[in-house]
DNA sequence: CATATCTCAGTTTGACTGATATAC
DNA sequence: CGTATATCAGTCCAACTGAGATAT
């Protein structure tokens, strides 16, 4: 989908009790936190298909390639386990982006059933002319936060990530 | 999936740079926000599915509930573009919900081609049924974050979704 | 044997595009 | 007529489950 038909009458209007700042602290369900979250990575995922679009690769299989740019020969099932999906799903998204020729795989000398995947230049190659697209799509996002508020978003963000990674849900 | 299975040496560690306090700001590409904000919102996802599983409602669907639960009387076209999704799909997200008996659409009294939809009890029954498991869920996501801390991070994020909607891409 | 990885096969879900009817 | 809504139909992709081979 395209992400220029935009709602201005959206369901969760920016200016909704951003600070807390109302009465009894209770006046009505406040929007969740979990819902402003996902808000923001619906509107990311949309621009950001919109801009990989023309490549024929998905935001996932992107993410999948910027992860191998910082900790390159991990196996598909720890990529797995990294993005909450089945270790068959992600077999199905790397053989695509084998077959574009953006990863190889190689077997782990020390472990013959392992397959460690790289990028290919091809796939380097493919991270540097979306580099800046995207560059551009998070500053376009962060366009009002100041330095300081950039840091202490991916901090919050972080320490929510790391609460919610260190059990199951009961 | 289950979100049981974790790697204990993610990707993506909670402690990488959080704060920016590295060298040059350009020692290696940094873990773009972009990607810190899908990574919070695939592990919500896991856990919120883990939830709802045992209902056969999709953390898609419930998310449409509890926007109907703020604002009641929208059209699926209206949803549909808040949640950055065609008008098909979503009439067969809500389709599911009105077969599950969980909203109800009434004719737009003012324009005969609208469809508006509502909670229906059961609906809300439904909603009071799960608040307080999803409200554990994101407390358990809050945990170490302070009052203050939860109150920047929703401004954060609202200002970041605002500044995305404002245009398409290019 | 227990565990982990990888992969094949089949299925299902959920989203998409396209087309159509209708209302404003 | 042009725009918006709803919905039917077909397609496609990405995820799932299940089963099995193989390596540690």
């Amino acid at each position: 989908m395209s992400t220029s038909a935009q709602d201005p009458d959206g369901a969760e209007p920016a200016g909704a009790a951003p600070t807390g700042v109302r009465g009894s602290a209770s006046d009505r369900p406040s929007p969740s936190l979990l819902y402003a979250v996902k808000q923001v990575e619906l509107v990311v995922r949309a621009h950001l298909d919109d801009v990989l679009r023309p490549s024929g690769v998905t935001a996932s299989q992107y993410t999948a390639l910027t992860v191998l740019a910082r900790r390159d020969g991990l196996t598909s099932a720890e990529l797995a386990r990294n993005s909450f999906v089945t270790a068959q799903a992600m077999t199905d998204l790397v053989s695509g982006l084998d077959r574009r020729g953006l990863i190889s795989r190689t077997r782990d000398p020390a472990h013959a059933r392992r397959l460690l995947i790289s990028l290919t230049d091809q796939g380097r190659a493919f991270l540097a002319e979306y580099r800046e697209p995207v560059r551009r799509l998070e500053e376009r996002m962060l366009t009002d936060l100041t330095s300081q508020e950039r840091d202490v978003l991916r901090d919050l963000l972080n320490r929510c990530r790391a609460a919610l990674a260190t059990q199951p849900a009961q």
